[in-house]
DNA sequence: GTTGAGCGTT
């Protein structure tokens, strides 16, 4: 029988529903009718955290166990460019990928109070697709503050975006990089990241099985009571810095990833005191990375 | 039931 399934192009963005064959297979056509070039099919393992691919037989994809369940499916493409880098340690550009352009949240400020992340949807698909939109609303009545939060899939359209001022239901609006997101490019080193703005419908599991494309995850931890952070611990310190200063979104929440500095007091894994020059001698000398627009100045108090 | 600079329940 047919059935709808959740595919998507990379695990922080929005699934598709895709439907399967009267036979239970999935075409690769099907798939790539909406994920132009995709060739496969791969999913997360709940159980080991790793990847695992769809078997594929002349075009046809056979569901994992029987049904392909609810999970979400991600799409395989040719010679994809790998983010975790084993053999791309040589090779400069895969380093300096991360450090590239990339999307992250935009805030949005002046909205009327009435619009919705619907009406931010329909604004802004003009620049491009949205992956995330938010409007931040006061908990107890649900009024609009009449901010919120935008995030484009593709860097060009947060480009054009941003160099513009916004009319939207008569209201200027204008968007711009949060300030949260400042502290991006200079952070100080350690295998644990800090992510703030979890949701409480956010597990441990959930933390694992995301950063792990990233790097081993070596550890994850949720303080409770629920205080809408959580760390995550990597083997590879160059694994988390390179992941500080992004958004990402799981579960449809935009979390935010910065160095696990700011309150200190933990209680596994590293004590962050960076008292002395120690605690991060990863590597070389030369930490590389010229930033574009290089903000050297490092907030030493607080 | 109001409002109009800001920065996302560390």
């Amino acid at each position: 029988m047919s059935q709808y399934l959740y595919v998507t192009e990379s695990e922080n963005d929005e699934p598709i529903e895709i439907p399967s064959e009267e036979d239970g297979t999935l075409l690769v056509s099907t798939v790539a009718a909406q994920f132009p070039g995709a060739c496969a099919l791969k999913y997360r393992n709940p159980e080991t955290g790793n990847f695992r691919g769809i078997r594929l037989n002349e075009g046809k994809l056979f569901p994992p166990s029987g049904s392909w369940g609810s999970q979400v499916y991600i799409a395989v493409f040719p010679k994809e460019n790998k983010r975790k880098g084993d053999e791309g340690v040589e090779n400069p550009m895969v380093k300096s990928k991360r450090m590239e352009k990339k999307c992250s949240d935009l805030i949005v400020l002046g909205l009327p109070w009435k619009s919705s992340e619907e009406d931010l949807k329909k604004y802004f698909c003009q620049f491009g697709e949205l992956v995330f939109s938010q409007v931040k609303r006061d908990s107890k009545t649900g009024q609009s503050k009449g901010f919120g939060f935008i995030r484009f899939n593709d860097y060009d359209a947060q480009v054009k975006c941003l160099s513009q001022r916004h009319m939207i239901d008569g209201r200027w609006c204008d968007v711009t990089i949060p300030n949260s997101n400042e502290n991006a490019a200079q952070q100080s080193v350690s295998r644990k990241v800090f992510v703030a703005r979890c949701t409480e419908d956010i597990t441990a599991e959930d933390l694992r099985n995301y950063f792990n494309r990233f790097g081993e995850v070596i550890d994850v931890f949720i303080p409770k009571p629920f205080r809408s952070f959580a760390f995550v611990t990597f083997s590879d310190p160059d694994v988390a810095r390179g992941l500080c200063g992004e958004d990402h979104i799981i579960k449809g929440t935009s979390v935010h990833v910065t160095t696990a500095a700011p309150k200190g007091g933990d209680k596994f894994g590293n004590e962050n005191r960076m008292g002395r020059g120690g605690g991060a001698n990863f590597g070389r000398g030369h930490m590389g990375f010229g930033p574009p627009v290089g903000n050297p100045v490092q907030v030493l108090s607080k």
